[in-house]
DNA sequence: CTAGCGACCGACTAGTTGGTCTGTCAACAT
DNA sequence: ATGTTGACAGACCAACTAGTCGGTCGCTAG
């Protein structure tokens, strides 16, 4: 009785899993469809090649990505007016949402593009940017603001300061996939906090 | 006159290089061949398996990686007897040596096995362990014995605060990749250096 | 009733890909 | 001289892979 999931979102869904576990180029369009239930027909109507699928799961992947951000976001502002407090809810926020097993963190799938160098094919490399550009505005604005009643956070630092959310994630998500061990996760975000504790305490 | 570098350094040294490049899936053997001017017959009589050319390349680069983080800690040493400073120094020559254009960024060829879930194959996932314990371990001693003179820096912290070299490198370089901007590397390592700065500040 | 259309099916294909196999050849021991 | 061995050469192959194509089916507008 219930309705079927249409075969788009079946192929994006499995293709986001098998992409995220073994690469793009390891993935096969049979693996894919195996997978989603899907014939080759159904795969080809949909997507005019392999890479349009790429381009496809890493937009998917950006929109969950940057809805997570707003939303902590705007839980932190509806708690705090101090824009420094915002941002340490958010560092606490992910730091909480990371301690689960290393087979439900959903570790980055725009890495395996960045690092197969598929973003200059099938315009993958647009949402990435957009993506990485969107941590780096939405933290410098908090830690802009943020600046004003702290002398020791200096303006310079901070689009580097908001990139180190990006850097430590992505590095902490290779780090427990390497070593198998999911609390590195969250002990890295951890420190990144701590940093910022250190860098944004009043005085 | 040149002696020929033997067949598999070639073999090797192009791996590395193609590997880094586009991900171990994507890098044929035949492309590799191409690269090294070498034959089947000679990749087959050296390699088992592509798989052993995997384990053969990540040796390779860990190799290296040992040896530069041995070579600045040897060199920090020489310079000062205070860990701290030690460390600060290892820091700070990463920081230097990054400062270098993007193709010449070396980029971690262990990411590429991670991403790929190839550590369990062919035995690449020890050398790969091998060479995080060995970060993790050096980096550690230098903060448990200069947190012997800085009370601030808590013991239980030392494990994480070692492993947020790897992660700030790693992530680091994955950034520079993606937005292709090479200065982001040395500008996060700097991100670290501040953080041990205020961590390992006497008071 | 039927013509058209979008969604989907799956057998098929052209080109790769990792790996094999039969040799060649120089060096060295017997 | 003759046998052996290790380093390589390159034609060949079976399996796989992305992509094609002719066709089916249900729906809807005329």
């Amino acid at each position: 009785m219930s309705v079927e999931t249409p075969v788009r979102d079946r192929i994006v869904a499995a293709a986001r899993r098998l992409v995220t576990e073994r690469g793009f180029a390891a993935t096969t369009v049979d693996a894919v469809l195996e997978v989603a239930r899907a014939s080759k027909g159904a795969f080809f109507h949909h997507f005019p090649t392999k890479a349009d699928l790429g381009r496809a799961i890493v937009e998917d992947y950006v929109a969950d990505d940057t809805a997570l951000l707003d939303r902590l976001i705007a839980e932190g502002e509806s708690r705090s007016s101090d824009q420094a407090e915002v941002l340490l809810y958010v560092t606490r926020s992910i730091e909480t949402i990371s301690a689960v097993p290393l087979d439900e963190q959903p570790s980055c799938l725009m890495v395996t593009f960045i690092y197969e160098n598929q973003l200059d094919v099938a315009g993958i490399g647009e949402p990435v940017t957009r993506s990485i550009e969107h941590w780096r505005t939405r933290i410098s604005e908090l830690l802009t603001r943020a600046a004003r009643t702290r002398r020791s956070l200096r303006r310079e630092d901070i689009p580097a300061i908001a990139d180190h959310f990006f850097v430590t994630i992505e590095g902490a998500f290779l780090l427990a996939r390497a070593t198998g061990d999911a609390s590195v996760l969250s002990r890295q975000v951890g420190q990144l906090r701590r940093y910022l504790e250190l860098l944004l305490a009043k005085r």
